[in-house]
RNA sequence: GCGUCGGUGGCAGAGUGGUCAAUUGCAUCAGACUGUAAAUCUGACGGAUUUAUCCUACGCAGGUUCAAAUCCUGCCCGGCGCA
């Protein structure tokens, strides 16, 4: 029996569809978006805030920050994830793999999910790319990092203790089985957009490597594999031909899904995209790893991603920025102090016409704990109605309508 | 009244002859953030500006010195102690 069923309500040929998934833990409407609750919480919002409040359909948490506290035996004895955390809805865990890069290559250089427009610096050449015959932890702290790849798996020195640990596939999937997500990744090598081609293969193929270790460690797990969906990830950096090249090669294993993942750079993820998703199985659901801006998921939505996660409504939400329909706003501007209009009211839902910008100004100016949680669950409020709002658009055949229309008014 | 310690930029608080328009923190202003090392981080923060420099500043007023927030004198104000 399989853990998961995607159901494909209308599609356009290589583009928008819109359909739903169901998981052991109920099911969701595609494309989705999953809220972001990285150590088995979304910070500073309730699971009953999410459910009612924010209407939010799928939360994926995160498997090296669980490994490391409380660790994944807690986390089993309690239950399993859901369990622990009281989400019994559907239920995402990442491998750790998107860990390697921004405790390794990506460490402390200005680079995540996309390349900044100022120059980086220090930008480390591919000496530190090269995986030592023999680990040895100096090479960490030779190139001030937190994490090493080599051919087997990942070294990691823990950022809350020191303490080095070791990642493989094997053991990314082992971690994964406890904690019993619903739907979990292929351990994976995030690389960065910076990286060379050449690299960019090489890597690519040590994750192709991976996904067949992470495939064969799942398959060989009966009880999980009646529980636990996987999806293996694609990579092949910025360069269109490795991420076809990347999404024919994941594309044929036998997962239940596909992750997207990598980094790029703002003008190259439509090609990365367009390239790297026509190779994939029309049958099974795509999802784009940690992208989450309105017009970002708009775009992954018109090459037919099914689901997306990001940090980014939660983040931006604890610092003070609120998504509207006419754009994002920053609360600590001086502007809001006296602008005693509801917080977004186009968009509707809990908090957006029960509070005033005034007032959740204050509440960043006074560092009081509720500005974060009113303000996330605005946000993620936002993005779930914008999902909806897509299917809605998807099915009565008029998403490029909707996505013009929104993003006109969105950067205006 | 006597003694004593002190008065520094919006606030707190360093500095105790030149490297001082003055460390740092807070506040303020602006910016960043996309599979969360993030309730975080970055920048600006006396005025003018040809961006080189000039002007005004460390309670007030004088003085010493090539040079004073820093030393001296007087005054004003505050804390503490004794009367």
């Amino acid at each position: 029996m399989n853990p998961l069923t995607f159901t494909i309500e209308k599609e356009f040929p290589n583009g928008a569809r819109v359909g739903n998934i169901q998981t052991p833990h109920g099911s969701f409407e595609t494309p989705a978006f999953c809220t972001v609750g990285t150590k088995g919480t979304v910070k500073a919002v309730s699971v009953e805030q999410l459910q009612t409040l924010a209407k939010t359909q799928v939360v994926l948490a995160n498997t090296y920050h669980l490994f490391l506290q409380p660790g994944e035996g807690i986390v089993s004895n309690a239950g399993g994830l859901h369990q622990f955390m009281n989400w019994h809805g559907p239920l995402i865990t990442d491998s750790g793999g998107f860990q390697v890069f921004s405790l390794g290559a990506g460490f402390g250089k200005d680079i995540s999910k996309f390349t900044t427009s100022r120059p980086s610096k220090n930008i480390l050449t591919s000496d530190v790319k090269t995986a030592p015959a023999v680990f040895d932890e100096s090479v960490l702290t030779q190139h001030s990092k937190l994490a090493i790849v080599d051919e087997e798996g990942v070294s990691f020195t823990s950022h809350i203790d020191g303490t080095l640990y070791r990642f493989t596939p094997e053991r990314s999937v082992e971690i994964q089985h406890a904690l019993g997500a619903d739907i979990f990744f292929a351990f994976d090598e995030c690389t960065s957009p910076e990286d060379s081609n050449s690299y960019q293969e090489k890597a690519g193929n040590r994750t192709h490597r991976w996904a067949e270790r992470s495939l064969n460690t799942h398959q060989n797990n009966v009880a999980a594999r009646k529980n636990q969906a996987l999806f293996g990830v694609v990579q092949g950096g910025r360069d269109p031909k490795l991420r076809a090249w990347s999404a024919g090669i994941i594309g044929a294993m036998d997962f239940d899904g596909f992750g997207i993942g990598g980094s790029f750079s703002k003008k190259d993820l439509g090609e990365a995209l367009t390239a790297g998703i026509d190779p994939l199985p029309k049958d099974k659901p795509r999802h784009l790893l940690g992208i989450g801006e309105p017009e970002d998921i708009l775009l992954g939505v018109s090459h037919g991603i099914d689901m997306f996660d990001c940090v980014q409504p939660t983040r931006m939400a604890r610092t003070g920025t609120l998504y509207t329909k006419r754009g994002k706003i920053n609360l600590l501007r001086r502007e809001y102090i006296r602008d005693f209009t509801p917080l977004d009211k186009e968009t509707g839902g809990y908090s957006s016409d029960k509070y005033t910008k005034a007032y959740l100004a204050h509440l960043f100016r006074a560092k009081e704990m509720l500005a974060a949680t009113i303000a996330s669950i605005h946000n993620l409020y936002f993005i779930e109605s914008l999902m909806s709002d897509i299917r809605e658009s998807i099915r009565d055949n008029r998403f490029n309508d909707f996505r013009t229309d929104f993003l006109q008014k969105y950067q205006q």
